[in-house]
DNA sequence: ACCTGAACACCGTTCAAGT
DNA sequence: ACCTGAACACCGTTCAAGT
C-alpha cells in the first residue's frame, strides 16, 4: 500500500478518536497503516508537524458559515465553532491547544477574532489581549469539559455533569468585559 | 545516600528549573540523585503523583499574604500570586496547568477564589463558572508568556516582548465582566 | 515517490531481592 | 524504610538501502 499525506492524517484522526491522544504514537500509527514507523517521516518532518496537520483538519471539518452581524454575535459564533470542532474528536481540545501552544495551529480562529474585534470599537491596543484571552478561555474550558465528558462516559464519576450552558455563561462574562471597554471608548470618542 | 520524599521533590525542582519539564523523567531524576529510577517508586506511586507534589511545592513557595480588602483586589492578588509562583520556575505554568487538568493540584488558589467570589455579590450559580474562567485564563496566559520569555532568552526570536502589563490588562477585562454581573444582581436585590 | 530494516538513545513501571 | 538489578513493553528519530 502507498499512501499520501492526507491518508496519514485521516488514519491519525481515526486512531485519535478511537484510542486517544496518548496512544497516537508514530509506531502505533505506522502499525495501523501496515507500514514501518519510519515511513511516516517521508510525509512529515516529525510528530509535531503531523499533529499540527491533524489539528488543522479537525478545525477545517468543523468550519461553518458566519451568520451574525454584530461583533459580539460573531465572536460567539467563532468560539462556538471552535468548541464544537474540538469536541467532535476524542482529546480534540488537548490536541488543538497543544499544537497552538507550539505556535503551529488554530491560525484561522485567531485571525478571525482579530478581524472581528478590530471593527468592534475596542481600543486597538486591547485587540490582541482580548483575542488571546478568548482563545485561552476556549481551550481551557473545552479541555476541561472534554475530560469530564470522557470520564463520565467511561462510567468513572458522577460529579456535576457540567452541561454546555456553562460555556455560554462564561463566554458571556468575558464578552461583558469587552463590552465595557467598547462602550468606554465610544463615550471617549463622542463626549 | 538515603532520601525522603522532600529531598526528591527538591531535586525535581532543580532538574525542572535547569533542564525543563521535558527532561524531568524518572530515569533522569534518579540519575541526578545517584539512585536507580525504580527507587523513586518507593516515595511516589507514579510520575503523575511526583509532578503533583512538585507543582504544590511551587505554589507553596510562591504564597504571599493577602492585603486587599475589596473582592476584586483580592482576586487580583490571588491571580498575581499564582502567576508569579509559576513564573519562578522554568516550565512552571505548563507543569501546574497539566497537574491541575489531571485534577490534582492548585486546589489552594481555586478554593480561595471561590471564597472571595462568594462574598462579592456575584450570583451564586456564576461563582464556579467565574472561578474556572479565571483559572483557565491565568494558566493559558502565563504558559504563553513563559514560552515566549524562554524563547527570547534562548535568543531565538525578537517578536513582541509581551511584558507583564498584558496580564493585568486581560485580567481587568475579565474582572469587568464579573463586575457587570455583580452590579446587575445588586440592582435586582434592591430595586 | 514511498517504503523497509536496523539501529540509537531514550521512556514509565513492576518486582523479587538485598540492607 | 529505602534501594538494587533486571526485565517488560514501549517511545521518536535517523539513515542507508530497496522498488
Amino acid at each position: 500500500m502507498r499512501y499520501h499525506r492526507t491518508d496519514v492524517v485521516e488514519r491519525a484522526l481515526q486512531v485519535l478518536d478511537t484510542y486517544g491522544l496518548a496512544d497516537l504514537s508514530m509506531r502505533r500509527l505506522g502499525g495501523e497503516l501496515g507500514v514501518q514507523p519510519s515511513a511516516l517521516y517521508h510525509h512529515f518532518a516529525n510528530k509535531q508537524t503531523l499533529l499540527a496537520a491533524v489539528a488543522d483538519e479537525i478545525l477545517r471539518r468543523g468550519a461553518r458559515q458566519r451568520t451574525a452581524r454584530s461583533w459580539d454575535g460573531q465572536v460567539t459564533e467563532i468560539c462556538g465553532e471552535l468548541r464544537d470542532a474540538m469536541l467532535a474528536y476524542r482529546d480534540g481540545a488537548e490536541l488543538v491547544a497543544t499544537v497552538n501552544a507550539f505556535g503551529l495551529g488554530a491560525a484561522g480562529p485567531e485571525q478571525e477574532l482579530v478581524a472581528v474585534l478590530a471593527t468592534s470599537g475596542l481600543p486597538r491596543e486591547l485587540v490582541p489581549v482580548a483575542v488571546r484571552t478568548l482563545l485561552h478561555f476556549v481551550f481551557g474550558h473545552v479541555a476541561d469539559e472534554q475530560t469530564n465528558l470522557q470520564a463520565s462516559s467511561a462510567g468513572a464519576i458522577a460529579d456535576q455533569p457540567r452541561d454546555g450552558s456553562d460555556f455560554g455563561l462564561a463566554l458571556g462574562l468575558i464578552l461583558d468585559g469587552i463590552r465595557v471597554r467598547v462602550e468606554g471608548s465610544a463615550r471617549t470618542r463622542r463626549p
